[in-house]
DNA sequence: AAAAAAATTGAGAATTATTCTCATTTTGCT
DNA sequence: AGCAAAATGAGAATAATTCTCAATTTTTTT
Protein backbone atom coordinates (compact mmCIF):
# COMPACT_ATOMS: atom_id res chain seq x y z
CA UNK A 1 0.00 0.00 0.00
CA UNK A 2 1.39 3.51 -1.30
CA UNK A 3 1.45 6.47 0.39
CA UNK A 4 -0.99 9.05 -0.36
CA UNK A 5 -2.34 12.69 1.16
CA UNK A 6 -5.90 11.59 0.62
CA UNK A 7 -5.97 8.24 2.78
CA UNK A 8 -3.97 10.37 5.74
CA UNK A 9 -7.18 12.80 5.62
CA UNK A 10 -9.20 10.17 5.71
CA UNK A 11 -7.43 8.56 8.17
CA UNK A 12 -7.02 11.55 10.75
CA UNK A 13 -10.97 12.58 10.33
CA UNK A 14 -11.78 9.25 11.45
CA UNK A 15 -9.53 9.33 14.41
CA UNK A 16 -11.12 12.81 15.47
CA UNK A 17 -14.50 11.22 16.42
CA UNK A 18 -16.35 8.62 18.57
CA UNK A 19 -19.56 9.54 16.53
CA UNK A 20 -19.01 6.73 13.99
CA UNK A 21 -19.45 8.99 11.03
CA UNK A 22 -21.13 8.14 7.55
CA UNK A 23 -18.88 8.20 4.87
CA UNK A 24 -20.56 11.18 3.57
CA UNK A 25 -19.51 12.81 6.99
CA UNK A 26 -15.74 11.80 6.45
CA UNK A 27 -15.50 13.31 2.72
CA UNK A 28 -17.44 16.69 4.05
CA UNK A 29 -14.16 16.67 6.85
CA UNK A 30 -11.71 15.83 4.39
CA UNK A 31 -12.80 18.85 2.13
CA UNK A 32 -12.01 20.92 4.16
CA UNK A 33 -7.96 19.18 4.35
CA UNK A 34 -8.02 18.52 0.41
CA UNK A 35 -10.28 20.94 -1.25
CA UNK A 36 -10.76 18.46 -4.36
CA UNK A 37 -11.04 15.63 -3.22
CA UNK A 38 -13.38 12.66 -4.19
CA UNK A 39 -15.69 11.07 -2.92
CA UNK A 40 -14.49 7.62 -4.44
CA UNK A 41 -11.41 8.02 -2.76
CA UNK A 42 -13.08 8.18 0.44
CA UNK A 43 -14.67 5.02 0.22
CA UNK A 44 -11.66 3.44 -1.42
CA UNK A 45 -9.39 4.84 1.45
CA UNK A 46 -11.95 3.71 4.01
CA UNK A 47 -12.21 0.06 2.68
CA UNK A 48 -8.37 0.00 2.59
CA UNK A 49 -8.17 1.45 6.39
CA UNK A 50 -10.74 -1.83 7.05
CA UNK A 51 -8.50 -4.38 5.12
CA UNK A 52 -5.49 -3.18 7.10
CA UNK A 53 -7.10 -3.29 10.41
CA UNK A 54 -7.14 0.23 11.28
CA UNK A 55 -11.00 0.74 11.07
CA UNK A 56 -13.90 -1.56 11.47
CA UNK A 57 -17.21 -0.82 8.94
CA UNK A 58 -20.19 -0.76 11.13
CA UNK A 59 -23.26 -2.07 9.03
CA UNK A 60 -26.26 -0.14 9.70
CA UNK A 61 -28.68 -1.97 6.80
CA UNK A 62 -28.26 -3.75 3.58
CA UNK A 63 -25.26 -2.25 2.12
CA UNK A 64 -25.34 0.77 4.43
CA UNK A 65 -22.05 1.45 6.85
CA UNK A 66 -20.75 3.99 9.43
CA UNK A 67 -17.13 3.70 10.15
CA UNK A 68 -14.97 3.56 13.51
CA UNK A 69 -11.48 3.81 14.51
CA UNK A 70 -12.00 2.18 17.36
CA UNK A 71 -11.49 -1.55 16.13
CA UNK A 72 -12.01 -3.02 19.72
CA UNK A 73 -14.62 -6.01 20.24
CA UNK A 74 -17.72 -3.87 21.03
CA UNK A 75 -21.65 -3.90 20.10
CA UNK A 76 -23.55 -1.48 18.43
CA UNK A 77 -27.20 -0.18 18.68
CA UNK A 78 -28.20 2.03 14.94
CA UNK A 79 -31.40 4.03 14.76
CA UNK A 80 -33.32 2.86 11.37
CA UNK A 81 -34.76 6.49 10.79
CA UNK A 82 -31.72 9.04 11.14
CA UNK A 83 -29.04 6.12 10.92
CA UNK A 84 -27.21 7.05 14.07
CA UNK A 85 -25.19 5.11 15.49
CA UNK A 86 -23.98 4.36 19.41
CA UNK A 87 -21.82 1.61 21.48
CA UNK A 88 -24.25 -0.27 22.73
CA UNK A 89 -23.88 -2.17 26.09
CA UNK A 90 -24.73 -5.87 26.12
CA UNK A 91 -25.74 -8.41 28.64
CA UNK A 92 -22.82 -10.63 30.08
CA UNK A 93 -24.66 -13.93 29.38
CA UNK A 94 -25.01 -12.05 25.59
CA UNK A 95 -21.23 -11.15 25.67
CA UNK A 96 -20.02 -14.54 26.96
CA UNK A 97 -22.18 -16.36 23.78
CA UNK A 98 -20.68 -14.50 21.43
CA UNK A 99 -16.71 -14.74 22.60
CA UNK A 100 -17.70 -18.89 22.80
CA UNK A 101 -19.14 -18.74 19.76
CA UNK A 102 -15.83 -17.04 18.31
CA UNK A 103 -14.07 -19.63 20.05
CA UNK A 104 -15.80 -22.20 18.81
CA UNK A 105 -16.41 -21.51 15.07
CA UNK A 106 -12.73 -20.00 15.25
CA UNK A 107 -13.76 -16.68 14.20
CA UNK A 108 -11.58 -13.62 14.46
CA UNK A 109 -13.64 -11.50 15.53
CA UNK A 110 -17.60 -10.19 15.06
CA UNK A 111 -19.56 -7.30 14.13
CA UNK A 112 -23.12 -7.16 16.18
CA UNK A 113 -25.40 -4.00 15.51
CA UNK A 114 -28.92 -3.94 17.29
CA UNK A 115 -31.37 -1.78 15.21
CA UNK A 116 -33.70 0.71 17.35
CA UNK A 117 -35.30 3.87 16.65
CA UNK A 118 -33.48 6.12 18.89
CA UNK A 119 -34.87 8.58 21.35
CA UNK A 120 -35.34 11.60 19.15
CA UNK A 121 -36.66 10.03 16.17
CA UNK A 122 -39.40 8.50 18.91
CA UNK A 123 -39.93 12.31 20.20
CA UNK A 124 -40.35 13.51 17.00
CA UNK A 125 -43.00 10.60 15.69
CA UNK A 126 -45.02 10.97 18.55
CA UNK B 1 -60.14 3.55 0.86
CA UNK B 2 -61.42 2.59 -2.51
CA UNK B 3 -61.08 -1.17 -4.21
CA UNK B 4 -58.00 -2.09 -6.14
CA UNK B 5 -57.25 -4.75 -8.55
CA UNK B 6 -53.43 -4.09 -8.32
CA UNK B 7 -53.76 -3.75 -4.12
CA UNK B 8 -55.77 -7.15 -3.79
CA UNK B 9 -52.65 -8.33 -5.90
CA UNK B 10 -50.26 -7.10 -3.51
CA UNK B 11 -51.76 -8.49 -0.21
CA UNK B 12 -52.62 -11.62 -1.54
CA UNK B 13 -48.17 -12.12 -2.22
CA UNK B 14 -47.92 -10.89 1.03
CA UNK B 15 -50.14 -13.56 3.11
CA UNK B 16 -48.64 -16.19 0.57
CA UNK B 17 -45.54 -16.35 2.06
CA UNK B 18 -44.23 -16.48 5.44
CA UNK B 19 -41.02 -15.00 4.46
CA UNK B 20 -39.79 -11.25 4.73
CA UNK B 21 -40.39 -10.52 1.13
CA UNK B 22 -38.91 -7.31 0.16
CA UNK B 23 -41.36 -4.62 -2.11
CA UNK B 24 -39.12 -6.05 -5.00
CA UNK B 25 -40.15 -9.71 -4.36
CA UNK B 26 -43.42 -8.49 -4.07
CA UNK B 27 -43.61 -6.55 -7.45
CA UNK B 28 -42.06 -9.16 -8.87
CA UNK B 29 -45.04 -11.66 -7.83
CA UNK B 30 -47.62 -9.15 -8.40
CA UNK B 31 -46.01 -9.20 -12.35
CA UNK B 32 -47.28 -12.77 -12.52
CA UNK B 33 -51.02 -11.62 -11.88
CA UNK B 34 -50.66 -8.44 -13.09
CA UNK B 35 -48.35 -7.96 -15.78
CA UNK B 36 -48.19 -4.36 -16.33
CA UNK B 37 -48.58 -3.38 -12.37
CA UNK B 38 -46.15 -0.67 -11.40
CA UNK B 39 -43.44 -0.88 -8.88
CA UNK B 40 -44.51 2.64 -7.55
CA UNK B 41 -48.10 1.02 -7.23
CA UNK B 42 -46.93 -1.96 -4.64
CA UNK B 43 -45.18 0.57 -2.68
CA UNK B 44 -47.93 2.52 -2.23
CA UNK B 45 -50.11 -0.14 -1.18
CA UNK B 46 -47.57 -2.04 0.80
CA UNK B 47 -47.44 1.69 2.78
CA UNK B 48 -51.58 1.43 2.60
CA UNK B 49 -51.74 -1.75 3.79
CA UNK B 50 -49.05 -1.14 6.85
CA UNK B 51 -51.48 1.99 7.42
CA UNK B 52 -54.77 -0.34 7.35
CA UNK B 53 -52.94 -2.45 10.08
CA UNK B 54 -53.13 -5.17 7.59
CA UNK B 55 -48.98 -5.65 7.25
CA UNK B 56 -46.08 -4.53 9.03
CA UNK B 57 -43.08 -2.82 7.86
CA UNK B 58 -40.54 -3.64 9.35
CA UNK B 59 -37.05 -1.63 8.99
CA UNK B 60 -33.74 -3.22 7.84
CA UNK B 61 -31.60 -0.63 7.71
CA UNK B 62 -31.76 3.34 7.03
CA UNK B 63 -34.47 4.04 4.74
CA UNK B 64 -35.04 -0.44 3.78
CA UNK B 65 -37.45 -2.31 4.82
CA UNK B 66 -38.96 -5.84 4.54
CA UNK B 67 -42.59 -6.62 4.81
CA UNK B 68 -45.15 -8.73 6.76
CA UNK B 69 -43.39 -11.44 9.47
CA UNK B 70 -40.54 -13.45 10.38
CA UNK B 71 -37.83 -11.03 10.18
CA UNK B 72 -35.61 -14.14 9.70
CA UNK B 73 -32.93 -12.94 11.99
CA UNK B 74 -30.01 -15.23 11.22
CA UNK B 75 -26.66 -14.42 11.25
CA UNK B 76 -23.21 -14.25 8.41
CA UNK B 77 -20.02 -15.03 8.48
CA UNK B 78 -17.22 -13.40 6.23
CA UNK B 79 -13.63 -14.05 5.24
CA UNK B 80 -11.95 -11.07 5.73
CA UNK B 81 -9.23 -12.00 2.65
CA UNK B 82 -12.05 -12.70 -0.04
CA UNK B 83 -15.02 -10.83 1.18
CA UNK B 84 -16.91 -13.84 0.89
CA UNK B 85 -20.27 -13.85 2.74
CA UNK B 86 -22.20 -17.07 3.94
CA UNK B 87 -24.97 -17.50 6.43
CA UNK B 88 -23.78 -18.80 9.85
CA UNK B 89 -25.73 -21.00 11.92
CA UNK B 90 -24.91 -20.01 15.49
CA UNK B 91 -25.77 -22.36 19.14
CA UNK B 92 -29.10 -22.35 20.52
CA UNK B 93 -27.96 -20.55 23.63
CA UNK B 94 -26.44 -17.07 21.68
CA UNK B 95 -29.77 -17.36 19.53
CA UNK B 96 -31.45 -17.11 23.23
CA UNK B 97 -29.02 -14.14 24.25
CA UNK B 98 -29.63 -12.59 20.74
CA UNK B 99 -33.02 -12.15 21.18
CA UNK B 100 -33.49 -12.03 24.80
CA UNK B 101 -31.11 -8.94 24.24
CA UNK B 102 -33.63 -7.55 21.66
CA UNK B 103 -36.36 -7.93 23.89
CA UNK B 104 -34.93 -6.34 26.72
CA UNK B 105 -33.53 -3.14 24.80
CA UNK B 106 -36.44 -2.96 22.09
CA UNK B 107 -34.62 -3.62 19.18
CA UNK B 108 -36.71 -4.25 16.38
CA UNK B 109 -33.59 -6.70 14.87
CA UNK B 110 -30.04 -7.00 14.59
CA UNK B 111 -27.19 -7.56 12.05
CA UNK B 112 -24.62 -10.43 13.24
CA UNK B 113 -21.47 -11.06 11.40
CA UNK B 114 -18.44 -13.20 12.32
CA UNK B 115 -15.37 -13.06 10.82
CA UNK B 116 -13.10 -15.85 9.66
CA UNK B 117 -10.82 -16.76 6.76
CA UNK B 118 -12.76 -19.03 4.62
CA UNK B 119 -11.50 -22.86 3.18
CA UNK B 120 -10.57 -21.61 0.09
CA UNK B 121 -8.18 -18.51 1.40
CA UNK B 122 -6.81 -20.61 4.03
CA UNK B 123 -6.05 -23.54 1.67
CA UNK B 124 -4.40 -20.46 -0.23
CA UNK B 125 -1.83 -19.07 2.22
CA UNK B 126 -0.78 -22.44 3.29
C1' DA C 1 17.88 11.55 -11.97
C1' DA C 2 15.27 9.39 -15.76
C1' DA C 3 12.43 5.60 -17.09
C1' DA C 4 9.31 2.04 -16.14
C1' DA C 5 6.00 -0.11 -13.21
C1' DA C 6 2.59 -0.02 -9.78
C1' DA C 7 -0.68 2.34 -6.97
C1' DT C 8 -3.86 6.04 -6.51
C1' DT C 9 -6.75 9.62 -7.97
C1' DG C 10 -11.07 12.52 -9.54
C1' DA C 11 -14.98 12.61 -12.36
C1' DG C 12 -18.72 10.83 -13.60
C1' DA C 13 -21.59 6.83 -14.94
C1' DA C 14 -23.96 2.73 -12.97
C1' DT C 15 -26.74 0.38 -9.40
C1' DT C 16 -30.28 -0.35 -5.94
C1' DA C 17 -34.13 0.76 -2.92
C1' DT C 18 -37.31 4.01 -2.36
C1' DT C 19 -40.12 8.20 -3.08
C1' DC C 20 -42.18 11.74 -5.93
C1' DT C 21 -44.73 13.85 -9.95
C1' DC C 22 -48.21 14.03 -13.16
C1' DA C 23 -51.25 13.05 -16.75
C1' DT C 24 -54.53 9.25 -17.38
C1' DT C 25 -57.73 5.67 -15.77
C1' DT C 26 -60.85 3.51 -12.15
C1' DT C 27 -64.00 3.52 -8.61
C1' DG C 28 -67.92 5.03 -5.75
C1' DC C 29 -71.92 7.81 -5.45
C1' DT C 30 -75.86 10.14 -7.13
C1' DA D 1 -74.56 8.77 -17.20
C1' DG D 2 -71.80 12.26 -14.81
C1' DC D 3 -68.61 13.89 -11.52
C1' DA D 4 -65.23 13.94 -7.79
C1' DA D 5 -62.03 11.32 -5.25
C1' DA D 6 -58.82 7.61 -5.40
C1' DA D 7 -55.53 4.90 -7.77
C1' DT D 8 -52.54 3.95 -11.56
C1' DG D 9 -48.07 3.47 -14.67
C1' DA D 10 -44.14 5.65 -16.32
C1' DG D 11 -40.48 7.84 -15.50
C1' DA D 12 -37.74 11.38 -12.95
C1' DA D 13 -35.53 12.26 -8.46
C1' DT D 14 -32.77 10.95 -4.35
C1' DA D 15 -29.22 8.73 -1.63
C1' DA D 16 -25.51 5.52 -0.59
C1' DT D 17 -22.32 2.95 -2.68
C1' DT D 18 -19.55 0.84 -6.37
C1' DC D 19 -17.40 0.81 -10.84
C1' DT D 20 -14.72 2.55 -14.89
C1' DC D 21 -11.08 4.85 -16.92
C1' DA D 22 -7.82 8.12 -18.28
C1' DA D 23 -4.62 11.09 -15.78
C1' DT D 24 -1.50 11.73 -11.94
C1' DT D 25 1.48 10.31 -8.05
C1' DT D 26 4.47 7.18 -5.75
C1' DT D 27 7.89 3.57 -5.78
C1' DT D 28 11.35 0.83 -7.93
C1' DT D 29 14.80 0.00 -11.24
C1' DT D 30 18.39 1.52 -13.84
Amino acid sequence: MNYSRQREAVYSVLRSTKDHPSADWIFGECKKIIPDIGLATVYRNLDQLVASGKAIKVPVGQDRYRYDADVSLHCHGACPVCGRVWDEHVSPSLNEALLNECKNNNSEGFSLTFFRVCGECKAKQG
